[in-house]
DNA sequence: ACAGTTATGCCACTGAGTGGCATAAGTTCA
DNA sequence: TGAACTTATGCCACTCAGTGGCATAACTGT
């Protein structure tokens, strides 16, 4: 079994840093082989490919059995989408406590991911953001879990808004809208951040992210010209 | 086998109304059969469930065997989101030839969208999409497929865009939030056009449409306030 | 009618995902 | 410390989606 004393693995709650810590043995063990599931399913993955690998070969190599798996997963796909999961996760977690201290909702939601994206466990999260992104991008049927994945989080998030705030009634589209922006934004820098070279950082995606956001008005009043006729 | 002289399969292409009429005998058979399928499959995936409807069965009531059904369709998801991956072939389609008339890119895909819209056949394909995204709303595997299929089809609408236009370069993420704010809006628009009951028509979903555009400016400006303390 | 092309049917096979039940490991309380 | 309880795990058998190979039937043009 592989080193698993790495991330949090669900969704880092509002405690504080390190909050596998005190918690009663048999959860830990859980926690310890869902990470090590994790792991190892992207380190497989990315050497023998997505369909390549079989999931008693993976349960095999974590000496699990696949009914465990199972309880862990909802599918082989979910396993090398967790850490995109978590982050979500604690995305929605974040506006649950979130004061409305930015003047425009936008404003907010970009805030509550950044300052996300800083509460993300240091250590090998990024790494494993981007196997997992690499993965996703060859494999059509973990693009489609982690863009369904994202949509249900999206819903979350819109109820936990409307629950907290005055927004113009579940009819108006604005706020809606606001969060699917907020998502394509996140995916464009994803996809910069996923083709950058060298080891991969969060300050980086969150660079990547300001400049994401940055690109979001201009991309409403954007003109369009034909290419020959200047 | 039930009637199958319903609407057009591939994506209406450049020509004119009705375009399955003069095509030789083994490819209009082709295609009844793949309409057939989509059809059988509505039915039956909306009467016993998307689950509780195995290959087996829908391609015993079609008659065709599971390996003819595999030959047109990549999966069993695929075959029931067929009438929304039509609608966005001829989008992209539609942005092959249209002159850039509008001041915005946006508003130019706003228009090229409600466009296609009414160039998709007039008889059973509002039908055929409502039934398909009911479906989808309660199946996971498909709506996830339908992302998917949605995000495939924006790569290739924005490829159309940057060969034709000039959009400040491959780097520049405007052109593509553009499509990504598109598309969120279409899809809030189905949201809300699935939800009405009676006969589902392409004007009702064009007018849902337009609201959905409308809303769109004020999705980044929209402030937030708590909600107790007015 | 004949030869060339192509869709189809059939069959066997892999691998994902599920349900049931016995068991082992962790937990609680005396 | 050990009994009683709770819960995760392992094992087994099963369904069903999806694939590859090959023979055959159906359409095509001459």
């Amino acid at each position: 079994m592989p080193d698993a004393e790495t991330g949090t693995t669900t969704g880092a709650t509002t405690g504080a840093a390190t909050d596998a810590e005190r918690l009663p043995l048999r959860e830990r063990k859980k926690l310890r082989t869902r990470q090590a599931l994790i792991d190892t399913a992207l380190e497989r993955f990315t050497e023998h490919g997505f369909d390549g690998t079989t999931l008693d070969e993976l349960c095999d190599a974590v000496d699990v059995s696949k009914r465990t798996f199972f309880r862990n997963f909802t599918s082989k796909e979910d396993v090398a989408m967790a850490p995109t999961q978590d982050f979500w996760t604690a995305f929605v977690d974040g506006l649950e406590t979130r004061a409305p201290d930015s003047p425009t909702l936008l404003e907010m939601l970009q805030d509550t991911l950044l300052e996300t994206l800083e509460r993300m466990p240091a250590d090998g999260w990024a790494r494993r953001v981007l196997l997992s992104r690499r993965l996703a991008e060859k494999t059509p049927s973990m693009d489609a879990h982690g863009l369904h994945f994202c949509d249900r989080t999206t819903r979350a998030a819109l109820a936990v808004l409307h629950r907290r705030f005055d927004l113009g009634g579940a009819a108006d589209l604005r706020a809606r809208l606001a969060l699917d922006v907020l998502i394509a934004a996140f995916h464009r820098a994803l996809d910069i951040w996923t083709a950058r070279p060298g080891t991969p950082t969060r300050a980086a995606l969150a660079a990547d992210l300001r400049t994401a956001f940055a690109a979001v008005p201009g991309s409403l009043t954007l003109t369009v010209t034909p290419r020959k006729a200047g």
